[in-house]
DNA sequence: ACAAAAGTGTTGACTTTACACCCATGG
DNA sequence: CCATGGGTGTAAAGTCAACACTTTTGT
């Protein structure tokens, strides 16, 4: 069925995602460069337009399979932009996620039917994107924050478990800030999202440290 | 500008309000009753589709207006609703957001263009709703609980101020519990969000009561 | 002077922070 | 046996919960 009133027509949904991953200390964020008008070859958040029988994650997982090759990313809500010109095609509400995955363990397609490029950037390294990404990016960014420290969304960065000083050394790349060994693993521990797997890791001359998980 | 894939129309957005008050101890929501298809006759919550020209907030006051007559109504954002067929005229994805308003101080229009009727019901005797106004207005209804806890949404219920004793009830209505006198004070005043006016409040019989507003 | 509701302070329990020592490994 | 990084405990400070008495007003 067609709407009637004309102001009803022509509105569409973006989903766009933020993917980020850690890297070295440094969070990064992936980007693709677009291959199409608009913003043809410029650098752009991953995402694109729900079509009408999807729901929003089913949408969101198709537009980062076409623009990624990646499948299955786990994305939590961010917000909502709403300015009336956000795209100058026509009337376009986006909605915004975040995802993180280890980029060490993924490999990401530089071409595809709608991209031409795709780089892991650092946040204080992007450049000027395609729509309003850029303040998409910036409170994406600031959910990121606030939800490490109350979700398990870490868990995709480290499928196959953690150490606690690895993960604390995350928590710093992300949030800035540096923290006392002891208190962060009581901490953590605390907030009773992870589990010991009771095995051990070992490293080069070091002693070996306790293997955890996130749980679901 | 008209999309080019099929799949990219016939989709629109409603903003969707749940308007609450607090009246002696009970929580109350307005709703509408609606003159037209579809769910002609249901009651339903405040709000309706966006226009291709307007921002959400935009929207959502035209909404409130049409269907009530209120202006300039605080809302904050809720939700998400994006069902495929949570309407049966097009796809429709809904934006929920909450309000709260002292119900004593504002007349609601019983009669619109659109609604042939407008109540405040106790959630706990909230009728079948159109579309999944049910499921819209029970997410709501949390939203609303661990917004009191946060941010100074109860600013609206109080335009002119409020007593502690008196803002302790309203607290223990929508959370549905108890709290020790002395303990509320203290933690609502760290909260920072309330200041002292430096004016009293004279009951009958009793000892005046201080009188607070929340900041901006 | 009494009833009704408002205002205030203290103690103990718990949580959070700061901080120092011992342990396992590889070289 | 030494260097590196991992693991743990404790004391002090701060926060939160429980609780009782005093104040102001109208009658």
């Amino acid at each position: 069925m067609e709407a009637a009133n004309p102001l009803y027509k022509n509105q569409g949904i973006h989903v766009i995602v933020s993917i980020f991953t850690v890297e070295k200390g440094k969070t990064k964020v992936l980007l693709i460069k677009r291959k199409n008008e608009p913003f043809k070859n410029m650098w752009a958040l991953v995402g694109g337009s729900l079509y009408n029988n999807e729901n929003l994650d089913f949408g969101l997982q198709r537009e980062i399979m076409e623009k990624t090759g990646l499948k299955n990313i786990e994305t939590y809500f961010s917000g909502i932009f709403d300015d009336i010109n956000r795209s100058p095609v026509m009337r376009m509400l986006a909605i915004s996620y975040i995802g993180i995955i280890d980029n060490e363990k993924v490999s990401i397609l530089k071409d595809t039917f709608k991209t031409s490029n795709a780089e892991w950037f650092p946040i204080e390294l992007v450049p000027d994107l395609a729509y309003d990404h850029n303040n998409i990016l910036n409170s994406a960014l600031n959910s990121l924050k606030s939800k490490i420290l109350t979700t398990n969304i870490l868990k995709s960065l480290f499928p196959n478990g953690f150490t606690i000083p690895e993960i604390q050394k995350t928590y710093e790349s992300i949030l800035n800030e540096k923290y006392d060994r002891r208190n962060f693993r009581r901490k953590l521990l605390n907030l009773d999202l992870i589990y010991d797997t009771k095995t051990e890791i070992k490293f080069e001359g070091n002693k070996p440290a306790k293997l955890y998980k996130f749980k679901d």
